[in-house]
DNA sequence: CTTAAATAACTGACTGGTCAGTCATTAAAA
DNA sequence: TTTTAATGACTGACCAGTCAGTTATTTAAG
């Protein structure tokens, strides 16, 4: 009846695919890459499934601008930052840890290792991409770091790999955890309060004994 | 022509649904739930797909299965494991997270965590049961012999629930990198080395400070 | 010790529903 | 009027779950 000068929908060639993303991040973590309906995309992103395809060619090249879109930027933040700061290891680390979950952590970005670990089996380019993108990046320049703080006597003499696996795993568990069984759990899990005993274990145990007299008797 | 005395199949009522449980978690692990076709499970464990219907009610059933039949032993021996032994906490938690990567870590027990995590959003219900029947298990025993290290003055004092979070985190971490990104990884992993590295700044992260003259200060 | 009947483990072609991707059509913008 | 963003009904492939039929095994009669 009285519909004819309704808009029924608007150009916005610029804005859908941000738009398309978004929905697409959240519905792939909430469900899994499979799971997910493209129909539901589109309805979360406020268009039909057809203009998902103006687009993006297919289902798992919108999974690809995901991770990429999301992904990247947010990494070369990190690294930035990092080179930005001169001073004691131990503070940049315990400062880069809180600074990422404020910005990470509570974001939507946050769900995607989860999504990446889901469907690495799925997705080997993908996986392989992440790795290399994002893992193998952020694991180096952290590893860089633990060198200077060995070099300097701040931190004992250990392998700096294996060390910054160690400070992540508990950041990355965390932001797993938090998008996959928290919601189930019915222990509470203050992620800044656990962020905060992680550094305060790790750093100690990772300082160099006090050279006092003796110094290490193990 | 000459195929009448060659047996199609045997009749092994016994063996099927574990062999099928073992079809399946290999399955599920590597691609996901959504993504396991029952033909392939079917086929891998060396039946028919009409036969999966024999011993399981449906694709999720056969979840569940897998998860109970595997997790629910693993959790009572380590249970056992820790009521058993008796001496310095630290010694005990060395030697279980070390027992524990022999026993668990390189089975195929070991993609559980991944598969549980990757699918929680789909299966509410199964992740409940996992989060009540392993998770918080095994945390609450682990942080009940950090509060003893913390009683007997080994440990500082700390939240204990938090301290078992950040024991496991690295150690779960593990295994659910080795059934996801790992293989696209260049860096070498070895998780031996990774876990007593992981013991050492931990242990001593954690342990009271040397109590020489004025105790803790805390 | 046969052998035939009864039982039940197992099979695999089939079905009904689901969904990624298509495209002819519609309508907003230029 | 032309151009092109956007639509949504449609289709072809795929697959969980079914079931009528097949065959190994057991039982018991001859």
């Amino acid at each position: 009846m009285a519909q004819t000068d309704e808009q029924r929908w608007q150009r916005r060639k610029a804005e859908r695919p941000g738009e398309i993303i978004d929905a697409a991040l959240e519905l792939f973590v909430e469900k899994g890459f499979m799971a997910t309906r493209l129909d539901e995309v589109a309805q979360r992103a406020g268009v039909s499934k057809g203009t998902l395809y103006l687009y993006f060619d297919s289902k798992e090249a919108l999974f690809r601008a995901v991770v990429e879109t999301l992904v990247v930027p947010e990494i070369e933040r990190t690294e930035q930052l990092i080179d930005a700061y001169e001073g004691p290891a131990a503070e940049l680390i315990s400062q880069l840890v809180k600074q990422w979950w404020q910005t990470v952590g509570e974001s939507r970005v946050c769900g995607l290792p989860k999504l990446i670990i889901s469907e690495s089996g799925n997705f080997p380019e993908l996986a392989r991409f992440y790795v290399e993108q994002v893992i193998d990046r952020v694991r180096r320049v952290i590893a860089k770091l633990i060198k200077r703080g060995i070099a300097t006597g701040e931190f004992k003499s250990c392998d700096p790999v294996y060390i910054a696996r160690l400070l992540l795993a508990p950041m990355v568990f965390a932001a797993i955890y938090q998008h996959s069984l928290l919601p189930y759990d019915s222990e509470p899990f203050e992620v800044a309060a656990y962020l905060d005993t992680h550094l305060d274990i790790f750093l100690h145990g990772l300082v160099a004994p006090v050279a006092e007299s003796g110094a290490a008797e193990t």
